[in-house]
DNA sequence: GTCTGTCCGTGGTCTGACCAGTTTAGGCAG
DNA sequence: CTGCCTAAACTGGTCAGACCACGGACAGAC
């Protein structure tokens, strides 16, 4: 059957919005596929009805929603989602709250916890061997703060990639930039110390076990319990630097 | 041979693109707070050494992030961060991806059994009272789809907002909307049966209870099994309407 | 055959004008 | 003097046409 689409004259929908909303929602309902190439500006514009500038006020909004990839001398393309503009658009949604990073991580425990409880249910046996290389990986990078915090950071996104949910995933990437801006300079201030590092190993390998026997009340036991130590490290160092014990001057006391 | 100098040693900021980041990072600084107005776009545009065009091009950009308010005639306020914006930013990094109701439910449980625990430690007398009357309005709208489901909604966005965090309840509200969409006709299914119910709202009751109780474990466990029952519901109903009972043939069975 | 320079199509920008809502200030009537 | 009503001066919204800058493709020279 035939439908005739049309773009009846509601309350001013304002030219640009109605070519904005025009791309979008062809790229909800799956017209525009990642990769395709859309038409030059000026044909775009006249196909539409509009002038090239409100067409190029569209698409540059979409451009910066991350929809759109327009290359100089190339043309517009459509680009696959990403998670990118999600963590943007967070990070100006928290921007005027205090205390981001402690929220942010809640956020993070919330995500890791259900995945990983998904995990244990939905994980298919190459999810289980890649998490054991990076368990691995972890191991042999204890003594470099930096590619240690990477190994880290990949075994937790093994780990909610294995819940096997676009959800959680998608979220988790969204945070992941906040997470980042606490994560390595944390990690920068307990690597050196053997007890801790140890210890992180030891909660990871928990967590691995825990998953790989299917368990999930377990599994998220050890987790929080491996959140809670950070959490711990976190207080004492805080009461550490407000002691003012100046025996370790390597970190600011911002 | 004159060799002008040329203002731009960067790498192709384009335009727009300068003034679009020159914009957010005030946002993000504090320096423009929610409320504030901008100057006028011929000065606006003076000002950063642009053309009216691209300076049109940013504004829109912020203006579809939800950042900007624009209105005719009157000029382009600051709004304040919006949810409502990551919740489009979210449904549309999950468009391609199949089952998405599914899986934005784990986000749900996700972040309010995350909630609920923080909730546990910090929520204030107000918050349990405020949690109190929509349980109490639950019970009174038990025969109503609309009601019912909007205080059952209303009860799950008070527990969360008892957590006292920000980024899960920005989070929770993003997920909103997905979530609206399986929710209602869910629920309208199953709202004539008794049995389910007042089953509903004895859960949401000892979640409550739990939650009054300041036991987090507890709180969870019954907000778990809560969910539990919605998806147990959802699979049986999945199971008959597969089974062509064909008594009730209100839903489409698409 | 490869390299290189030119050409063409693309997005990027500018200018200047005009249209359309909104506010406001001034003039006119009471 | 007070009140309303109109018109001017804002504001954003749109348009047209032109030109620049970048990238690739083709054709010519080596």
């Amino acid at each position: 059957m035939l439908e005739i689409v049309r773009q009846d004259a509601e309350e001013t929908p304002s030219g640009a919005d109605r070519v904005f909303t025009f791309f979008r929602d062809r790229l909800l309902s799956g017209d525009l596929k990642a990769g395709d190439r859309l038409l030059g500006e000026r044909e775009l514009a006249l196909a539409l009805g509009v002038s090239r500038p409100v067409l190029r006020e569209a698409l540059r909004s979409l451009a910066m929603l991350g929809l759109l990839d327009i290359r100089h001398g190339r043309g517009a393309y459509v680009r696959s989602a990403d998670a990118s503009v999600l963590g943007q658009a967070l990070t100006l949604c928290l921007a005027p709250e205090p205390n981001i990073l402690d929220d942010v991580l809640q956020a993070r425990i919330a995500i890791e916890c259900q995945a990983i409880r998904l995990a244990c249910m939905r994980a298919g046996e190459r999810d289980l061997q890649t998490i054991a290389v990076l368990l691995d990986t972890l191991v042999d990078s204890l003594d470099d703060p930096e590619r240690g915090g990477s190994a880290d950071y990949d075994f937790h996104v093994a780990l909610v990639r294995a819940s096997g949910s676009q959800a959680l995933m998608k979220i988790y990437e969204a945070i992941s930039p906040l997470l980042m801006q606490s994560h390595v300079e944390r990690r920068r201030d307990t690597f050196r110390e053997p007890a801790i590092t140890s210890g992180l190993v030891e909660a990871h390998r928990q967590v691995f076990l825990a998953l790989a026997q299917r368990d999930p009340d377990e599994a998220e036991r050890r987790l929080r319990a491996h959140f809670a130590i950070g959490d711990d490290l976190r207080r004492k160092n805080l009461i550490s630097t407000y002691q003012a014990s100046t025996q370790q001057t390597r970190g600011k006391t911002s």
